[in-house]
DNA sequence: GGCAAGTTGTTTGAGCGTGACCATGGTTTT
DNA sequence: AAAACCATGGTCACGCTCAAACAACTTGCC
């Protein structure tokens, strides 16, 4: 890399002088200005990042830490995180918890001696099954601020970006009922997770605020080793009359839909599916699947703008909370 | 953070004596390293990263530039680069391109600045029509090594890890041809990639190798604005007797799937389908997509390797391509 | 005309946090 | 007393920015 002193060197000035000369100083003659500047054009010269970094204490970097990155949820916000982060100028290093607790701690660490900013972080599954959150605290008592998307944890004291988990379900649950559907299963893959348990709440408050509704509630909680195919057909077996399905991960509201329709089941006319997918899946499924949009890569900017708006005005002020809105888009698996 | 300077400070002791002592160094009694470490770990002291990059020119850090993180290849590549990186206590830096030229250009720009000890790329679909290669090119001048894998360039001379395109798409249509099909379509909406265009290839040779095949290849392009659901509705119009399928992407394979099945297409018996997918698809399919596995966990696991050892050997020696070997895995959609 | 005061353009120096290297002063050994 | 050793301190450099110092002029004023 070129250097500003390589640049002195060769125009016989001092470091200072090509220094200010590439800021435009008004301390420096027009003439200097320039040849300066033809000079730095012509050999390439970009200030070294990691000096302006220890100059300045700051590295204009983000750390991102997310659970699995295989997830089209998380790599849609990650998508979000990184059109935002870039167009502020910022930089965005990741790390990859894959659901581990440790490897989280780790790379709080890692990232914590000096090289980001500032974090944005959707907490590990077994982080938010053991409620571990004292390396977050840890790294908030640094003053690196930290901002928690979807799987957030509510003993921290921070900037968080949510969605309206609890609202969603019972909206496409209301939906649901709305059409007259008599018996309304819920599948999830996330049980353990906080929203998780926020959707089935969602679920649960529509039916029981809906007095004619005469079943009760069935979830259907599939676990890590569980085959789903296998858990969805037992559930077609065991209840033949099912007519509604709200599925709140990305995967089950999907082979809900296949399996019903190798069944000859006709939807939606006889029974309806929600999902919490992305749009990712619409090619693969036919009627479309009427999902929850969560506008994934909306959580991601708004994520990085609540952590810069942070790392700017400092840790002083009361953490937000941003809900980000869902709405539900109505397709081709409900009426 | 906590710097040497303040460790200094409260012990009495100079900097030099601090340093030495969290190093263990011989130079410096027992007892003062004692005092020292406690001292440190009870404030939890960490090196600053960016004064040791600066002072030792290398970051421990590397820069990936990936086309699309929402394409489930990539994500999976990073998958592997992330733990092979981590594992070997590299950070990784990520830019996403977006198969645009210019940010790509702009990407290699900003990490080139001293952020990154090397690059792992694998180049825009607007880089790859337009044989754009001087951005690159430049990045290499300045002795930063590059790794590109996937869709590489053959104009530039750097290390690389791909896999046998041309022999996977070969191998899988052979396949198809053992199984006695005549009529094997290849379904593509890469057709402009490197890899799109070698895998077409393979399928053409082993067509052309096999004397008895006596129809001619159909090869159906799909492009960006197309309708995949349409453009392949329109095939099975057209070809009726249409009974082997190579889809080159990871998409329109699955679609075909449901297409043929909705049409009451008996698959595998009368029509095989052969695809690029990865098993994130898979709990969507029934019966289960035949595919060529691609190995994207090592070729990141691979890409990391080639580059931390050019980081430590230097850029003198001979570039290395390395190709990852794919392997066809039979499901229930070929007999 | 002479000299303080201002103007202009540049250089010097300090410091960000660290570790390599060299220096110092005190004690012990030969 | 010279040599060796010990524990610690001091200095420098990495590349950069910024305040302060400085040199060489030009003004202004009596």
């Amino acid at each position: 890399m070129v250097t500003l002193k390589q640049l002195a060197e060769k125009l016989n000035v001092s470091i200072s002088t090509v220094s200010k000369a590439l800021h435009e100083s008004d301390e420096i003659s027009k003439e200097t200005i320039e040849r300066v500047k033809a000079l730095a054009k012509h050999l390439n010269y970009q200030p070294n990042k990691v000096a302006l970094s220890l100059k300045s204490n700051k590295t204009k970097t983000l750390g991102v830490i997310i659970p699995n990155i295989l997830n089209h949820f998380f790599a849609k916000v990650l998508y979000g995180i990184e059109e935002e982060a870039t167009k502020k100028g910022y930089d965005i290093m990741i790390c990859i918890s894959n659901e581990s607790y440790v490897k989280e701690l780790q790379s709080l660490e890692v990232l914590g001696n000096g090289s980001v900013d500032g974090f944005i972080i959707s907490i590990a599954e077994e982080t938010q099954i053991k409620d571990q959150t004292q390396h977050i605290e840890s790294i908030l008592q640094q003053d690196l601020p930290v901002v928690m998307f979807d799987r957030v944890s509510d003993t921290i004291d921070c900037d968080k970006v949510i969605i309206d988990d609890f609202g969603a379900a019972y909206e496409a649950t209301k939906h649901l009922l709305q059409e007259g559907r008599k018996q309304i299963v819920l599948l999830s893959d996330i049980e353990e997770l906080s929203v998780g348990k926020l959707r089935v709440n969602g679920y649960l408050k529509a039916l029981e605020e809906t007095a004619n509704y005469k079943n009760k509630p069935i979830i259907i909680n599939i676990r890590n080793n569980d085959s789903i195919e296998d858990t969805i057909e037992a559930l077609y077996n065991k209840y033949p009359k099912i007519d509604g399905i709200l599925s709140v991960d990305n995967t089950t509201g999907v082979v809900a839909l296949h399996k019903a329709l190798k069944r000859g089941i006709d939807v939606p006319k006889s029974l309806s599916i929600i999902g919490f997918s992305d749009e990712n899946v619409l090619p693969f499924t036919e009627p479309k699947l009427s999902t929850v949009s969560q506008h994934a890569i909306d959580i991601g900017k708004a994520s990085v703008d609540l952590l810069l708006e942070r790392i700017t005005d400092g840790t002083h002020k009361a953490s937000k909370v941003k809900t980000i809105k869902t709405n539900l888009v109505l397709r081709g698996t409900t009426k």
